[in-house]
DNA sequence: AAAAAACAGTTGACAAAATCAACTATTTTT
DNA sequence: AAAAATAGTTGATTTTGTCAACTGTTTTTT
């Protein structure tokens, strides 16, 4: 077998264990609270608030329509509020509410527990590599 | 911020980094044709043939019904064939017909093709980087 | 300035994906 | 022989995601 054979083999392996492992970090975490899509969108109010639905499509590839209700449900439940831009009445601005803050602060410590748990047997030495790892992959991808 | 933090927040960046190319990978790659886990589920037939539900149970981690009318429907578009263990009348042997070995072949040459478009302007060098890389991320998790 | 095109977001109708619990038919354990 | 466990099936339901048409607003074109 070509060696580039050989490499595209074991970049799928690791797309397969990758899978499982995110597949596996992220259903223990969201259950009961939020589904994976409604996490990333929080995410990306939270680090870029104010934003809008525009932006958030921009960053996560999803369907607009499907976004725009996971809002108008986020907001129902108090945790975002939305307000109209003045400099462009078609967009709205969405800002997360204190409760909102709380809920994505949850989740957040219960992400970082999640990793820390992932890599508490590795030794500060080791987890430095770990991420020198991944740094250098998505360098070399990027 | 404490070191360990830090790497922390590195290794969730990865891993919404590398969410996010799997799913391109895999939209792009299974428009049309199979689902993400029908997909892996002919992976896992086609690997471990003849093999039982279970075994694919053991591999995947799914709802068992929703496998069952999986296997099913693979079954009516002559993918797979079944047969009733002789050692256990319980359990039902999975293969794949020919068609579905020709339908796993064609997905298996696609995604060797998508992958060696993700890689191309690498180098021999950089991309055995590459794979090492992904093998170390997955000896220290591992 | 008026008309046309583009854009942000919403809505309705629908399809695909996934979950849950109850059930049948076997095999294993007690 | 009875009870418990196992492999897989089925029905009912929920969640998730898709598609296209639509409203209101801004930008571009003429």
């Amino acid at each position: 077998m070509k060696a580039q054979q050989k490499a595209i083999n074991d970049i799928r392996a690791f797309n397969r264990y990758y899978t499982d492992l995110l597949g596996l970090l992220n259903n223990q975490l969201l259950e009961s609270s939020f589904s994976l899509v409604e996490a990333r969108v929080l995410f990306e109010i939270h680090t870029n608030q104010p934003v809008s639905a525009r932006q958030i499509l921009a960053t996560i590839d999803m369907d607009k329509g499907y976004l725009s209700r996971m809002l108008r449900r986020f907001e129902k439940d108090k945790l975002i509020k939305k307000r109209v831009s003045e400099k462009d009445a078609r967009v709205t601005e969405l800002l997360l509410t204190r409760k909102g803050n709380a809920e994505f602060s949850k989740l957040d410590a219960a992400s970082n527990q999640q990793i820390a748990g992932l890599v508490s047997s590795l030794s500060g030495r080791k987890l430095a590599a770990l991420v020198q790892h991944m740094k250098a992959i998505r360098y070399l991808l990027g």
